[in-house]
DNA sequence: ATCAACTAGTTGCCTACGCAAGTTATTCCG
DNA sequence: CGGAATAACTTGCGTAGGCAACTAGTTGAT
């Protein structure tokens, strides 16, 4: 668990430092990226982050003043809305997706087998799963 | 990564119900115990835990302030400190520590197979070492 | 059609914590 | 022994983010 922390906190920094972004923040681009042209709803965003709604909403707030996103309205629930990425999101994400890739790589890719990954990854998936139910 | 911080989370929420107690001050209590009577440098206690030594400054006033531990001079360098538990503090870790481990015992052991664990372990492990490297 | 129960997001308040700068003590040189 | 370089904390400041309470829109039951 410290270990985790540590590895997450180094890799902040890496992004922090080379894109001017947390990396929490770049990852909530890169979904909104997945979620294509109409956008994503908040709610969604929050289940694939480790944000809650507010934090997501401050998180959204922020994101939009710097340009990267954009809210729109959501056309089948008026309470909601539809967060999408700005041309200029799109290419901020497009210009430090390298080093983020890169800092995967350094922290992760290169210190894990194969199987350390694989186990890893099913492992957490499984226990969220259960905390979930 | 998300689900690995929706787990600690779910613990923190557990301890905090059951102790009043935030998981990673109930960590801290824990290392400190384990420390032992002439207690332990603050330095050393940021190393076993997640924190810079500004954080460790804070969580020690906290404990201080709820009582659980004192500070003492070190008699061997006048800059440093020994941080040790009091005995409402070994009281509160008694006493809480059962729950800590349920909960453990509920959102890892009880979903992780023995090889998982391992796997895990070591690999977190040596991640977090090539990162201070 | 109405009203209760729920859901989506937002906001006020509060806490934890990182960073950078400051203080005091120590060590290491010359 | 005197002064620079370093180490152990502390503190000021700023930010992220959780929780609980709130608003507004939706859905479902009668």
């Amino acid at each position: 668990m410290v270990g985790s922390v540590a590895v997450a906190r180094a890799m902040d920094r890496d992004i922090q430092v080379q894109a001017g972004l947390a990396l929490a923040e770049h990852h909530l681009l890169a979904v909104i990226d997945a979620a294509g042209e109409q956008g994503i709803r908040p709610t969604d965003l929050a289940l694939a982050s480790t944000l809650t709604k507010s934090g997501l909403t401050r998180a959204v707030d922020r994101l939009g003043e710097l340009g990267f996103i954009e809210r729109r309205a959501c056309p089948s629930d008026g309470r909601g809305q539809l967060v999408a990425l700005t041309a200029k999101g799109r290419q901020k994400l497009r210009r430090s997706a390298p080093e983020f890739f890169r800092s995967v790589a350094r922290h992760f890719a290169d210190q894990l087998t194969e199987r350390e990954m694989e186990t890893l990854a099913s492992a957490f998936e499984r226990i969220a799963a259960a905390d979930r139910a």
